[in-house]
DNA sequence: CAATATTTTTTGGTTCGCCAAAAAAATGCA
DNA sequence: TGCATTTTTTTGGCGAACCAAAAAATATTG
């Protein structure tokens, strides 16, 4: 198991691919790296019995790499937890911190701090933290890109990367939210939506709808 | 910077690179590579103005590097303490942990860590934690294996490795314990010296022999 | 339903750190 | 001093993870 193996097997868990098979675009989309780099990652991944792959149809975690993905969750969590609660950080700074530690953290670590702090049961931002046997179930899964034009959807969860937080604090979309989907722009192009909260337009990139949680 | 040349960094600094050339070989030894990858990654470092080498005759730190070499330090003995402290590690096992973390700390890290702690002076196997500016200085620089035959010497510092540890604690080998240095086997055989604390003989391999600080 | 667009995989090439073995320099001892 | 030993550097190669661009497969849509 290496620090990279970690983030892909922790972002395909995030988009869904415990009851659904994950698209290489997606994965490539959300780690910055090409597809051609996704593809090779996750062959490794596959003969390790992590990952199993359908060529040309898509991607999904097997039992082994789902409780390796959520042993990574309650580690990166806890240590959020810790970030804020025992050194004073901010909501938006933990995040990039925290995906470093989660790396170098033995169980033995990662269950002491838990009982340090209390066994925490939620992370700063809201997600649910796995207890030690890992088992939660996080209940939103279809993306803001996949919600087709006309609907209407409620903002349920961000992934918490520190540019997208502050991206979509610029925009003023928050969780909770209720926003109507207007249009799809091609190429990549961005996503419109109107925020029935305030009622206000959103112009809202590609990449960053893909990270926005809807229900 | 990579883990990689904090590691070489560490291990110079603690062999005495800030004021004297330290040799391939110690630094192969002690970091369990190749020679020809130690040449390597130090013509890197040099590059980088870390440090200087003087081909054939010796590797040493440069201000940055000694700089660089004392923020990791404290890194390291900061988590060690909180390992001991809030976590409820004993001391031979903080060792390995703390080398992880100390890779994926950023100052402001360590710092909020340093004032949560309490700034403590020392780390839990006796060594001083520099300060915030770095500035602090370690007494040994003589290694048990550059005595000569029929020296006294007393036994100062451990690098801190667990396998060492265990090794030094079932040899009986103790910091402050007074030796008399017998014989240096050849061809890398072991250190012989005679505790004179409780007079017994004991067998110090060669490598460890490379770990132990004496005065 | 054919032509275009998109997605995925394959291919060839890079960098980083490692190694073993060969070659060169320095050291030590007779 | 001179030969043998040790240390250091050089050379050629490996695996991990990356990329860009080409080729293959799938999807869309006029």
């Amino acid at each position: 198991m290496t620090p990279m193996k970690e983030d892909y097997l922790k972002i395909i868990f995030e988009l869904g691919g415990t009851h659904k098979k994950v698209s290489n675009k997606q994965i490539a989309l959300s780690l910055n790296v090409a597809a051609g780099s996704v593809t090779e990652m996750i062959s490794k991944m596959t003969e390790e019995g992590l990952a199993v792959h359908v060529p040309y149809s898509g991607i999904s975690l097997t039992k082994k790499g789902v409780r390796a993905a959520e042993e990574l969750v309650r580690k990166h969590r806890l240590w959020e937890v810790f970030l804020v609660e025992k050194l004073g950080y901010s909501l938006a700074d933990i995040h990039d911190e925290a995906e470093q530690l989660e790396h170098v953290t033995s169980d033995r670590m990662i269950n002491a701090l838990d009982e340090m702090l209390g066994n925490p049961t939620h992370c700063p931002h809201g997600g649910i933290i796995p207890d030690r046997s890992g088992h939660y179930h996080e209940d939103s899964h279809q993306v803001l890109n996949d919600a087709k034009d006309g609907d209407i959807v409620t903002v349920d969860r961000f992934i918490d990367n520190h540019d997208l937080l502050t991206y979509l604090g610029e925009l003023k979309l928050d969780i909770g939210d209720q926003v109507k989907v207007l249009k799809h722009d091609p190429f990549e192009g961005p996503v419109t939506v109107q925020n029935l909260t305030d009622d206000t337009e959103l112009i809202v990139s590609y990449k960053a709808a893909h990270y926005v949680f809807v229900k």
